[in-house]
DNA sequence: GCAATATGGTCATGGTGCCTGGCTTTCAGG
DNA sequence: CCTGAAAGCCAGGCACCATGACCATATTGC
Protein backbone atom coordinates (compact mmCIF):
# COMPACT_ATOMS: atom_id res chain seq x y z
CA UNK A 1 0.00 0.00 0.00
CA UNK A 2 3.08 2.40 -0.67
CA UNK A 3 3.93 3.94 -3.78
CA UNK A 4 6.77 1.39 -4.99
CA UNK A 5 8.43 3.31 -8.00
CA UNK A 6 11.93 3.83 -6.58
CA UNK A 7 13.82 1.31 -5.41
CA UNK A 8 13.19 -2.20 -3.61
CA UNK A 9 14.58 -0.49 -0.35
CA UNK A 10 12.34 1.56 0.02
CA UNK A 11 9.23 -0.65 -0.11
CA UNK A 12 7.88 -2.38 2.58
CA UNK A 13 8.83 -5.84 4.19
CA UNK A 14 5.63 -7.29 2.56
CA UNK A 15 5.91 -5.75 -0.56
CA UNK A 16 9.80 -6.98 -1.16
CA UNK A 17 8.58 -10.47 -0.36
CA UNK A 18 6.16 -10.31 -2.66
CA UNK A 19 8.75 -8.87 -5.73
CA UNK A 20 10.94 -11.55 -4.70
CA UNK A 21 8.89 -14.75 -4.78
CA UNK A 22 7.18 -12.99 -8.43
CA UNK A 23 10.03 -12.30 -9.60
CA UNK A 24 11.68 -16.08 -8.62
CA UNK A 25 8.36 -17.68 -9.42
CA UNK A 26 8.46 -16.63 -13.01
CA UNK A 27 11.47 -17.97 -13.50
CA UNK A 28 10.66 -21.41 -12.56
CA UNK A 29 7.98 -21.82 -15.21
CA UNK A 30 10.50 -19.83 -17.68
CA UNK A 31 13.15 -22.38 -16.70
CA UNK A 32 10.96 -25.43 -17.31
CA UNK A 33 9.59 -24.01 -20.44
CA UNK A 34 13.05 -23.72 -21.53
CA UNK A 35 13.97 -27.02 -20.79
CA UNK A 36 11.14 -28.08 -23.16
CA UNK A 37 8.20 -28.94 -20.87
CA UNK A 38 5.59 -26.51 -21.82
CA UNK A 39 3.06 -25.87 -19.08
CA UNK A 40 1.33 -23.22 -16.92
CA UNK A 41 2.17 -21.94 -14.01
CA UNK A 42 -0.91 -23.48 -12.35
CA UNK A 43 0.59 -26.81 -13.28
CA UNK A 44 3.41 -26.53 -10.46
CA UNK A 45 0.32 -26.99 -8.20
CA UNK A 46 -0.32 -30.70 -9.44
CA UNK A 47 3.58 -31.37 -10.12
CA UNK A 48 4.11 -30.43 -6.07
CA UNK A 49 1.49 -32.39 -5.04
CA UNK A 50 1.56 -35.71 -7.27
CA UNK A 51 3.12 -39.09 -6.17
CA UNK A 52 5.42 -40.77 -8.58
CA UNK A 53 3.06 -44.02 -7.41
CA UNK A 54 -0.23 -42.02 -8.32
CA UNK A 55 -2.28 -39.93 -6.43
CA UNK A 56 -6.20 -39.68 -6.22
CA UNK A 57 -7.77 -36.41 -7.74
CA UNK A 58 -9.34 -35.25 -4.73
CA UNK A 59 -6.11 -35.81 -2.52
CA UNK A 60 -4.61 -33.82 -5.22
CA UNK A 61 -7.08 -30.86 -4.87
CA UNK A 62 -6.74 -30.80 -1.00
CA UNK A 63 -3.08 -30.84 -0.87
CA UNK A 64 -3.24 -28.07 -3.72
CA UNK A 65 -6.18 -26.24 -1.69
CA UNK A 66 -8.59 -26.37 -4.08
CA UNK A 67 -11.59 -28.40 -4.88
CA UNK A 68 -11.66 -30.97 -7.06
CA UNK A 69 -12.94 -29.63 -10.12
CA UNK A 70 -10.17 -27.39 -10.54
CA UNK A 71 -7.82 -29.55 -9.99
CA UNK A 72 -9.97 -32.10 -12.37
CA UNK A 73 -9.46 -29.31 -15.45
CA UNK A 74 -5.17 -29.22 -14.16
CA UNK A 75 -5.67 -32.88 -14.82
CA UNK A 76 -7.19 -32.88 -18.17
CA UNK A 77 -4.72 -30.20 -19.28
CA UNK A 78 -2.01 -32.12 -18.00
CA UNK A 79 -3.17 -35.30 -19.39
CA UNK A 80 -3.56 -33.79 -22.76
CA UNK A 81 0.02 -33.06 -22.72
CA UNK A 82 0.65 -36.69 -21.89
CA UNK A 83 2.71 -35.37 -18.65
CA UNK A 84 -0.08 -37.62 -16.33
CA UNK A 85 -2.32 -40.53 -16.86
CA UNK A 86 -5.82 -40.86 -15.17
CA UNK A 87 -5.61 -45.23 -14.27
CA UNK A 88 -8.93 -47.01 -12.17
CA UNK A 89 -7.53 -47.31 -9.01
CA UNK A 90 -7.65 -51.66 -7.94
CA UNK A 91 -8.08 -50.87 -4.41
CA UNK A 92 -11.21 -48.82 -4.87
CA UNK A 93 -13.19 -48.39 -8.22
CA UNK A 94 -15.14 -45.05 -7.71
CA UNK A 95 -11.08 -43.83 -7.83
CA UNK A 96 -9.04 -42.84 -10.52
CA UNK A 97 -4.98 -43.01 -9.71
CA UNK A 98 -3.17 -40.04 -11.32
CA UNK A 99 -0.12 -41.21 -12.73
CA UNK A 100 2.55 -39.09 -13.71
CA UNK A 101 3.78 -40.59 -17.17
CA UNK A 102 8.02 -40.95 -17.84
CA UNK A 103 7.68 -37.41 -19.59
CA UNK A 104 5.49 -36.23 -16.51
CA UNK A 105 8.26 -37.35 -14.08
CA UNK A 106 10.75 -35.75 -16.58
CA UNK A 107 9.68 -32.77 -16.61
CA UNK A 108 9.10 -32.49 -12.50
CA UNK A 109 12.71 -33.67 -12.32
CA UNK A 110 13.28 -30.58 -15.24
CA UNK A 111 11.44 -28.51 -12.16
CA UNK A 112 13.26 -29.48 -9.44
CA UNK A 113 16.80 -28.70 -11.37
CA UNK A 114 15.51 -25.07 -12.63
CA UNK A 115 14.88 -24.60 -8.50
CA UNK A 116 18.35 -26.05 -7.30
CA UNK A 117 19.67 -23.84 -10.19
CA UNK A 118 18.07 -20.57 -8.45
CA UNK A 119 18.85 -21.48 -5.27
CA UNK A 120 22.92 -21.89 -6.09
CA UNK A 121 22.00 -18.31 -7.84
CA UNK A 122 20.93 -17.00 -4.33
CA UNK A 123 23.26 -18.58 -2.90
CA UNK A 124 25.72 -16.64 -5.40
CA UNK A 125 24.18 -13.50 -4.55
CA UNK A 126 23.75 -13.72 -1.21
CA UNK A 127 26.66 -15.68 -0.20
CA UNK A 128 26.32 -19.02 1.85
CA UNK A 129 25.88 -17.47 5.21
CA UNK A 130 23.20 -14.74 3.65
CA UNK A 131 21.16 -17.66 2.65
CA UNK A 132 20.82 -19.31 5.52
CA UNK A 133 19.99 -16.62 7.34
CA UNK A 134 17.22 -15.64 4.77
CA UNK A 135 15.98 -19.52 5.11
CA UNK A 136 16.28 -19.14 9.20
CA UNK A 137 14.38 -15.66 8.90
CA UNK A 138 11.56 -16.98 6.45
CA UNK A 139 11.09 -20.17 8.86
CA UNK A 140 10.71 -18.12 12.07
CA UNK A 141 8.12 -15.87 10.35
CA UNK A 142 5.92 -18.99 9.39
CA UNK A 143 6.10 -20.47 12.24
CA UNK A 144 5.16 -17.72 14.00
CA UNK A 145 1.39 -17.55 13.37
CA UNK B 1 13.45 -33.52 9.62
CA UNK B 2 10.73 -36.01 9.69
CA UNK B 3 9.46 -36.80 6.82
CA UNK B 4 5.32 -36.86 7.98
CA UNK B 5 5.11 -33.14 9.41
CA UNK B 6 6.77 -30.75 7.22
CA UNK B 7 7.54 -27.86 8.51
CA UNK B 8 8.44 -24.64 6.69
CA UNK B 9 12.27 -25.28 6.92
CA UNK B 10 12.14 -28.00 4.64
CA UNK B 11 10.53 -25.97 1.75
CA UNK B 12 12.39 -24.40 -0.96
CA UNK B 13 13.53 -21.26 -0.53
CA UNK B 14 11.16 -19.54 -3.44
CA UNK B 15 8.64 -21.35 -1.96
CA UNK B 16 9.11 -20.03 1.64
CA UNK B 17 9.12 -16.28 0.02
CA UNK B 18 5.64 -17.57 -1.36
CA UNK B 19 3.79 -18.66 1.92
CA UNK B 20 4.99 -15.85 3.73
CA UNK B 21 4.09 -13.15 1.11
CA UNK B 22 1.14 -15.15 0.66
CA UNK B 23 0.39 -15.41 5.06
CA UNK B 24 1.03 -11.76 5.16
CA UNK B 25 -1.10 -10.34 2.24
CA UNK B 26 -4.02 -11.81 3.34
CA UNK B 27 -3.26 -10.36 7.13
CA UNK B 28 -3.28 -6.46 5.45
CA UNK B 29 -6.77 -7.16 4.11
CA UNK B 30 -8.33 -8.82 6.70
CA UNK B 31 -6.81 -6.05 9.04
CA UNK B 32 -8.20 -3.12 6.40
CA UNK B 33 -10.97 -5.05 6.43
CA UNK B 34 -11.55 -5.31 10.29
CA UNK B 35 -11.23 -1.75 10.63
CA UNK B 36 -14.18 -0.83 8.90
CA UNK B 37 -13.29 -0.46 5.70
CA UNK B 38 -14.63 -3.48 3.19
CA UNK B 39 -12.42 -4.27 0.07
CA UNK B 40 -10.97 -6.62 -2.01
CA UNK B 41 -7.74 -7.48 -2.38
CA UNK B 42 -7.28 -5.82 -6.21
CA UNK B 43 -8.43 -2.79 -5.22
CA UNK B 44 -5.04 -2.06 -3.21
CA UNK B 45 -3.59 -2.28 -6.53
CA UNK B 46 -5.55 1.11 -7.22
CA UNK B 47 -4.68 2.83 -3.61
CA UNK B 48 -0.70 1.94 -3.89
CA UNK B 49 -0.57 3.49 -6.63
CA UNK B 50 -2.98 6.61 -6.80
CA UNK B 51 -2.31 10.15 -5.52
CA UNK B 52 -4.14 11.80 -2.78
CA UNK B 53 -4.48 15.35 -6.29
CA UNK B 54 -6.10 12.31 -8.47
CA UNK B 55 -4.38 10.67 -11.06
CA UNK B 56 -5.58 9.43 -14.83
CA UNK B 57 -7.28 5.87 -15.52
CA UNK B 58 -4.70 5.11 -18.05
CA UNK B 59 -1.64 6.12 -15.83
CA UNK B 60 -3.03 4.16 -12.79
CA UNK B 61 -3.36 1.24 -15.12
CA UNK B 62 -0.03 1.72 -16.57
CA UNK B 63 1.44 1.69 -12.72
CA UNK B 64 -0.18 -1.50 -11.83
CA UNK B 65 0.68 -3.13 -14.89
CA UNK B 66 -2.61 -3.29 -16.68
CA UNK B 67 -4.93 -2.59 -18.91
CA UNK B 68 -7.03 0.67 -18.79
CA UNK B 69 -10.40 -1.52 -18.82
CA UNK B 70 -9.45 -3.66 -15.99
CA UNK B 71 -8.37 -0.34 -14.08
CA UNK B 72 -11.65 0.77 -15.19
CA UNK B 73 -13.79 -1.71 -13.53
CA UNK B 74 -11.75 -1.37 -10.04
CA UNK B 75 -12.13 2.18 -10.23
CA UNK B 76 -15.95 1.35 -10.85
CA UNK B 77 -15.96 -0.84 -7.67
CA UNK B 78 -14.04 2.04 -6.02
CA UNK B 79 -16.65 4.40 -6.99
CA UNK B 80 -19.57 2.07 -5.27
CA UNK B 81 -17.47 1.85 -2.42
CA UNK B 82 -17.07 5.89 -1.93
CA UNK B 83 -13.32 5.13 -2.16
CA UNK B 84 -12.82 7.50 -5.05
CA UNK B 85 -14.79 9.80 -7.50
CA UNK B 86 -14.20 10.12 -11.30
CA UNK B 87 -13.17 14.16 -11.57
CA UNK B 88 -12.99 16.09 -15.16
CA UNK B 89 -9.24 16.47 -15.66
CA UNK B 90 -9.56 20.36 -16.23
CA UNK B 91 -6.14 19.98 -18.60
CA UNK B 92 -7.86 17.33 -20.78
CA UNK B 93 -11.13 17.42 -21.66
CA UNK B 94 -10.80 13.81 -22.76
CA UNK B 95 -9.14 12.17 -19.22
CA UNK B 96 -11.09 11.89 -15.55
CA UNK B 97 -8.60 12.21 -12.73
CA UNK B 98 -9.83 9.18 -10.25
CA UNK B 99 -9.59 11.36 -6.56
CA UNK B 100 -9.38 9.36 -3.84
CA UNK B 101 -12.54 10.97 -0.94
CA UNK B 102 -12.25 11.43 2.54
CA UNK B 103 -13.38 8.19 3.29
CA UNK B 104 -10.64 6.53 0.62
CA UNK B 105 -8.00 8.92 2.13
CA UNK B 106 -8.94 7.12 5.20
CA UNK B 107 -9.17 3.86 3.82
CA UNK B 108 -5.73 4.38 2.63
CA UNK B 109 -4.16 5.35 6.15
CA UNK B 110 -5.91 2.65 7.27
CA UNK B 111 -3.61 0.31 5.08
CA UNK B 112 -0.67 2.01 6.17
CA UNK B 113 -1.34 1.40 9.36
CA UNK B 114 -2.29 -2.09 9.12
CA UNK B 115 1.00 -2.17 7.25
CA UNK B 116 3.13 -0.61 9.86
CA UNK B 117 1.63 -3.14 12.84
CA UNK B 118 2.34 -6.21 10.49
CA UNK B 119 6.16 -4.92 10.54
CA UNK B 120 6.47 -4.21 14.02
CA UNK B 121 4.84 -7.80 14.03
CA UNK B 122 7.76 -8.92 11.93
CA UNK B 123 10.46 -7.18 14.39
CA UNK B 124 8.72 -8.54 17.46
CA UNK B 125 9.23 -12.31 15.66
CA UNK B 126 12.95 -11.35 14.33
CA UNK B 127 14.21 -8.74 16.61
CA UNK B 128 15.26 -5.56 14.90
CA UNK B 129 18.61 -6.80 13.60
CA UNK B 130 16.32 -9.91 12.27
CA UNK B 131 14.20 -7.72 10.69
CA UNK B 132 16.65 -5.34 9.07
CA UNK B 133 19.22 -8.38 7.92
CA UNK B 134 15.57 -10.08 6.48
CA UNK B 135 15.19 -6.49 4.46
CA UNK B 136 18.36 -6.35 3.15
CA UNK B 137 18.90 -9.71 2.27
CA UNK B 138 15.14 -9.56 0.05
CA UNK B 139 16.64 -5.82 -1.36
CA UNK B 140 19.63 -7.88 -2.68
CA UNK B 141 17.82 -10.20 -4.18
CA UNK B 142 16.11 -8.02 -5.64
CA UNK B 143 18.50 -5.73 -7.09
CA UNK B 144 20.36 -8.24 -8.53
CA UNK B 145 18.60 -9.31 -12.16
C1' DG C 1 -28.52 -58.68 3.67
C1' DC C 2 -30.02 -54.15 2.90
C1' DA C 3 -31.29 -49.48 3.33
C1' DA C 4 -28.90 -45.10 4.68
C1' DT C 5 -25.15 -42.44 4.19
C1' DA C 6 -20.56 -41.05 2.77
C1' DT C 7 -17.07 -40.60 -0.78
C1' DG C 8 -14.81 -40.20 -5.71
C1' DG C 9 -15.50 -38.12 -9.87
C1' DT C 10 -17.95 -35.71 -13.59
C1' DC C 11 -21.11 -32.31 -15.79
C1' DA C 12 -23.55 -27.98 -15.99
C1' DT C 13 -23.74 -23.42 -14.59
C1' DG C 14 -22.28 -19.04 -12.83
C1' DG C 15 -19.10 -15.48 -11.10
C1' DT C 16 -14.78 -13.05 -11.27
C1' DG C 17 -10.89 -11.02 -13.38
C1' DC C 18 -8.79 -9.80 -17.16
C1' DC C 19 -8.19 -9.38 -22.17
C1' DT C 20 -9.05 -7.70 -27.30
C1' DG C 21 -11.61 -4.99 -30.53
C1' DG C 22 -14.43 -1.23 -31.76
C1' DC C 23 -16.35 3.26 -30.77
C1' DT C 24 -16.75 8.42 -29.44
C1' DT C 25 -14.71 12.48 -27.84
C1' DT C 26 -10.87 15.30 -27.53
C1' DC C 27 -6.13 16.76 -28.35
C1' DA C 28 -2.06 18.04 -31.09
C1' DG C 29 0.65 18.62 -35.44
C1' DG C 30 0.83 19.75 -40.28
C1' DC D 1 -9.23 22.24 -41.22
C1' DC D 2 -7.83 17.26 -41.26
C1' DT D 3 -5.46 13.37 -39.75
C1' DG D 4 -3.39 10.49 -36.28
C1' DA D 5 -3.08 9.57 -31.54
C1' DA D 6 -4.79 9.26 -26.91
C1' DA D 7 -8.58 8.88 -22.97
C1' DG D 8 -12.23 6.45 -21.72
C1' DC D 9 -16.29 3.30 -22.35
C1' DC D 10 -18.94 -0.76 -24.10
C1' DA D 11 -19.43 -5.38 -25.95
C1' DG D 12 -17.81 -9.82 -26.27
C1' DG D 13 -14.87 -13.55 -24.88
C1' DC D 14 -11.55 -16.51 -22.44
C1' DA D 15 -9.33 -18.48 -18.22
C1' DC D 16 -9.97 -19.88 -13.77
C1' DC D 17 -12.36 -21.51 -10.07
C1' DA D 18 -16.59 -22.27 -7.17
C1' DT D 19 -21.37 -24.28 -6.19
C1' DG D 20 -24.90 -27.65 -7.06
C1' DA D 21 -26.76 -31.72 -9.14
C1' DC D 22 -25.81 -36.20 -10.48
C1' DC D 23 -24.02 -41.21 -10.92
C1' DA D 24 -21.20 -45.06 -9.36
C1' DT D 25 -19.13 -47.29 -5.68
C1' DA D 26 -17.92 -47.96 -0.50
C1' DT D 27 -19.03 -48.19 4.07
C1' DT D 28 -21.82 -48.27 7.99
C1' DG D 29 -25.87 -49.51 11.01
C1' DC D 30 -29.63 -52.16 11.72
Amino acid sequence: MQADAPGPQDLNTIAMLGRAYSLLGFRIVDGVVGTGFPQKPKHSAVFAQIDPDGARLTDLARRANMTPQAMGELVDELENLEYVERKPDPSDRRAKLIVPTAKGLAAIEAGKQVIVGLETRITEVLGEDGHMTLRRLLARLLSDD
